[in-house]
Formats: C-alpha cells, structure tokens, sequence
DNA sequence: ACCTATTGATAAAT
DNA sequence: TATTTATCAATAGGT
C-alpha cells in the first residue's frame, strides 16, 4: 500500500525508516482503537522505536496493569514473579552477607564469643593486634606532625620575639636621645616612634588545631 | 476498507463482532511484525477479545518483562505493585547497612584510615583496645579452665598410680604366699589374681583436646 | 508535513 | 470457519 511495494526488511535508510516507524506506528494505534470500539477488546500495546521513544496504548476501559494481571492468569507466564523472586533472593544474600561482617565485627568487639574455641580467638587477636598497631601508625605519624609544627612554631616564636627585643632597645635609645636634645625634625631612618609601649614579645601557644 | 465503510462504533451483531475480531486481530499482529521488522522497532502487544480469548506478540529481540521494564523506566509509572517497591528499598537499605559496615571493618583492620582525622581515630582505637581486653579474657579463662583441669588429671593421675602400687604390692604379696603355701583355695577379700602384669601405672598426659 | 498512486486490509457475501 | 472480492484505508515515495 504505497507508491510500490515494500519487501518487509529492515530500512536501511535511517530517515525513511523513522518515518515509515512514524507512519506505522500511528496505524497500529488506530488499528487498536478501533478493534477496541469496533469488538469491545482490550488492548495493551507499548512499542518502542528504534531510537528508545516510546508510544503505548491501552484500552480506556481497563488498566496496562489489569491487561497484564490478565495475562499471567490466562497464559501463565509470570511477568514480575521473576522479577520479585530476584529481589527475594537477593535481599537473601545481602543479608547473609550482612550477617556475617555483623558477626565479625561483634567478634572484634569482644561480644559472642562465649562460643568460640581458643583456636577460632587466635584470628580474630591477630586482627586486632594487627588493627591496634595499624591506628597506632596513624596517630604516631600524627603526632610526629604536630611535634614538628611545634618545633617550628617554637622557633619561629623565639625569632619574633629576638627581633621585638631589637626594635625595643632601638626605640628606647631614640627617646633618650630626643628627651636629651629636645624637639628634633624627625629624620627618614628613624623607626615611627608612635609604637605603643604595650607591643611586648607575649609567648604564644604553637597552633594546635587539627587540620578539620 | 470493504465492500463498504463502517463506522467506528461497537459492532452491534456479535457473530459479525467476533468475526471483525479475529480478522482485524490479524492485522494488528502483522502490523506489529512489519514495524518490528522494518523499523528495528520493539512491540509488546496483548490483546483479550470480548469473548475471553487472549492474544500477544512481542517482538522476538525482546520479552514482554523487558519491554515493561522499560515501559516503566520511560514512563515512569509503576507496573509492579508495592510489594516490589518495597523489596527494592529493603535492597537499597541493606546495601547501605552493608557498607556502612564494611567501612568499620576496614577501619577496624586498620585499613583505609588515611582520610580519618585524629578524633575519628581514638574510637577506633579504644574499640580494638576493648576487643582485645575482651578476647584476651576469653583466653584467659581457657587458660584457667585448662590449668584447673590439668590440675584435677594429675591428682587423679597421683590417686591412681598410688592405688595401682598397693595393689602390686599386695598381689606380689599374694604371689609370695602362693609360692610358699602351693595352690590355696582363692579367698572373696582377693583382688581378682587375673589382672596381668603389665598393667603398670604409666604416666599420662591430661587430656588437653579442645572441647570441639 | 502534505500529496497521491499504489498496495494492503477488510466488510460483506458465499 | 475459510474464501472471495469489491471497496476503503494505509502508506511509500516524492515534494
């Protein structure tokens, strides 16, 4: 039904094909609606293209689902039966999974094992001995970081404190020299002598913060 | 398309009704084909006549479970009822609890802790600690368990060897007096002579298997 | 998206 | 129910 006949293969050309999809697939909704009026059938109809769009049909007087529910009783297949049986035993084996590591982890934390053999206790001390000097890594390789900040900061702190100790000596010299001469113009090498007093080197705490 | 238009309307005539049926069921099925073929396009199509009778076609690249789930992914409707629903969020909920637990575990075993600060690392330590206190318990009370049994064998062991050397020496007795007297009618008060000679008290080992 | 020659589907008769 | 056939509907290819 066409301009010619059409051999029923796969078009090759992709354009032609979506509309001829196009085309068809609008008939087949037509067809549909109407053996749905014309017969009084229900139908279900989902069709997808070849790029993934989808179209679907279902007769107005029931439900995909209701068609579906149908389906099963009079053909027999299970649709989502296998699909729930999967869920089934796969929330099965997660649990087990999930049994285990429970057992284990309450085994390292010293709980059930009333019914343990001294030969089954041997693993599970090994695994915390293991895990004990594992952490203990970390917080050595911690402390050493904070040490060495320390050491740093300390040095630091004494540097600062040296170079205050300079300037003050310095400041002090030049009041001395201006209360002996009296008003002077201020010369360019002169510190600014408006420093306050109270700027004294303070000894201060290395920062002890944790990185988070 | 006929000998003459009909209008599309609920066929009245219901011979004629399952007639139309069946021949436009036919045609919605080759249809469905065709637009597989042709177009590369997937089509699940079930269909109940008023009478009961069911038909379906999918198209062979597929199954009519794929096509619905994928019905369900596009559409976003929900086919499957809550049952469904709710093993997959028991699924999602226990992988999580599953991971969640997977996570202590490693870090009990000392792994993947070179993200965790030092606050996060203390916990973990006293969790080890605690489960070693526990574990080494446990072990201790073997320990204490096996002494005391070994303990218990060795008097038992001392008891016995005692009563086996009385007895030898009252059957060499016996012997003597035999070999001094001749043959002598046997006496109730005797230990029973039959016991041979190589039943010497041996030391022996407490028993030391494990309880399983 | 529209047009239309042509094929395909099918209503009614058998 | 199957076949036939006149007629209408669907659509392939072109615009």
């Amino acid at each position: 039904m066409g301009r010619g006949k059409i051999e029923i293969k796969r078009i090759e050309n992709s354009t032609n094909r979506q509309v001829t999809y196009s085309k068809r697939r609008n008939g087949i909704m037509k067809k549909a609606k109407e053996i749905t009026i014309l017969c009084d059938a229900q139908v279900s109809l989902v069709i997808f293209s070849s790029t993934g769009k989808m179209s679907d049909y279902c007769s107005p007087s029931t439900t995909l689902t209701k068609v579906l529910d149908r389906y099963q009783k009079t053909s027999g297949k299970r649709l989502w039966d296998a699909k729930h049986e999967y869920l089934s035993t796969e929330v099965d084996r997660i649990k087990k999974e999930n049994d285990c590591m429970q057992i284990e982890l309450r085994h390292l934390k010293g709980e059930d094992i009333t019914s343990l053999n001294p030969k089954e206790l041997i693993p599970i001390e090994e695994a915390l001995e293991n895990g004990l000097v594992n952490v203990r890594a970390k917080q050595m390789e911690y402390l050493k970081m904070l040490k060495k900040n320390e050491r740093y900061l300390e040095e630091e702190n004494k540097h600062l404190r040296c170079i205050l100790h300079h300037q003050q000596i310095e400041i002090e010299g030049n009041m001395r020299m201006e209360m002996e001469n009296g008003y002077n113009t201020q010369k360019g090498r002169d510190y600014p002598s408006q420093m306050p007093f109270a700027f004294r080197a303070q000894p201060m705490q290395p920062n002890l913060q944790e990185n988070k």
